[in-house]
DNA sequence: AACTTCCTCAACCGCCAGGCT
DNA sequence: CAGCCTGGCGGTTGAGGAAGT
């Protein structure tokens, strides 16, 4: 029928991911970092296309994901930027740091379209429907479901301010009648907004966290000590986040967006009786799965008698540095 | 408790754009 | 410039869990 698949399917595995499967992936991408991934699945020992292992990483097992559903503010900012940019999920994504394309799509789809709807606005234009009026009048319910955000919608004009100077105590200004005025807005200015960091868009919205955030590694998995500088996540963390951070007994740590930093220092808090110098080191806080780790690593050969990390390796075109791999403590 | 329906979201599919030869 | 390859994107699907009957 027509097209050919991406890559040979005979003998690939497809459906949901094993943890396993998500093991060979994360050990292999942390040791050699993110290149050729049609080569991925053959050299860390996977039944998988690489189309099929990028989508894993990039939208699921990435350390520097936000999990949990979408605060207030991402989800303003989604339905402004969806406004301005339609349907083009990733670079809504790009306004968001920690979501995928995917999960604001799914988002979308599943929550925010009915919410709009039920407010009368067409999820597709943004504009007032038709009914919109008898609608928003018979829907008392929902109006009680989502207080906060909708009185916000209904009572402030419509647009994620982006130039506007972020006041932490305050819930940033949007609305939802941009549609009109901005959808024929250049996309450069749109991307030329200044980036929230993840850290500060939940510092804006609640208090610090969103207390439904479940990231599938745990912060205090993955921290990378944050260096008292004037980084937005510590400028902006004046009152409100410091305290929760401390109140969490969390220490101040950013997101690993970067793994490929060879500053990188994870930091396991977890094993505070091992690791009390930071320079303990282990991603996940599993520690079967860093003795597989160390075994996936350290064996020549995997399951299937293929070399896993042979020398081959080095014809690809990102390697990861001796110093990056001791970065995440995996030798 | 058993069954059905609804909902969510991870994963897949096919297409497209850009880089390379 | 054409053809190939790869990564990325957006639409769609379907398994599994939740909610309803």
């Amino acid at each position: 029928m027509g097209r050919q698949p991406c890559c040979d399917k005979v003998g690939l595995k497809k459906g949901p991911w094993t943890a396993e499967e998500d093991k060979k992936l994360i050990s292999f991408i942390l040791t050699n970092g993110q290149y050729c991934w049609r080569a991925v699945p053959k050299l860390a020992g996977l039944l998988r296309c690489g189309k099929s292992c990028r989508l894993r990483w990039t939208n699921y097992l990435r350390p520097d994901l936000k999990r949990g559903l979408l605060s207030e503010y991402e989800e303003k900012m989604v339905i402004d930027l969806h406004a301005q940019l339609g349907n083009r999920w990733s670079k809504i994504a790009s306004h968001l740091p920690g979501r995928t394309d995917n999960e604001i799509k799914n988002h979308w789809n599943t929550h925010i379209k009915k919410k709009l709807k039920k407010m009368g606005i067409d999820p597709i234009t943004h504009k007032p429907l038709p009914n919109a009026t008898e609608q928003t009048q018979n829907q008392p319910k929902q109006q009680q479901l989502h207080q906060p955000l909708e009185e916000e919608q209904n009572q402030q004009p419509l647009q994620v301010d982006f130039d506007h100077k972020v006041d932490p105590n305050k819930e940033p200004e949007i609305s939802l009648e941009s549609s009109t005025t901005t959808e024929a807005r250049e996309e450069d200015q749109i991307i030329a907004t200044p980036q929230f960091d993840t850290m500060e868009l939940n510092q804006l919205v609640n208090n610090g966290f969103c207390t439904d955030e479940v990231p599938i590694i745990e912060p205090n998995e993955i921290l990378m000590p944050c260096a008292p500088s004037s980084s937005s996540t510590s400028s902006s963390s004046s009152s409100n986040s410091t305290n929760i951070l401390q109140d969490l007994q969390l220490p101040d740590f950013e997101w690993c967006c970067d793994y490929s930093d060879s500053s990188l220092i994870i930091n396991n808090n977890n094993h505070e009786d091992k690791n009390s110098n930071n320079s303990g080191m282990a991603l996940w806080d599993d520690d079967d799965f860093i003795s597989k780790l160390n075994w996936l690593i350290n064996e020549d050969d995997d399951c299937d008698g293929n070399q896993v990390f042979d020398g081959s390796l080095t014809q690809f075109s990102r390697m990861v540095t001796d110093s990056e791999s001791w970065a995440f403590g995996l030798f």
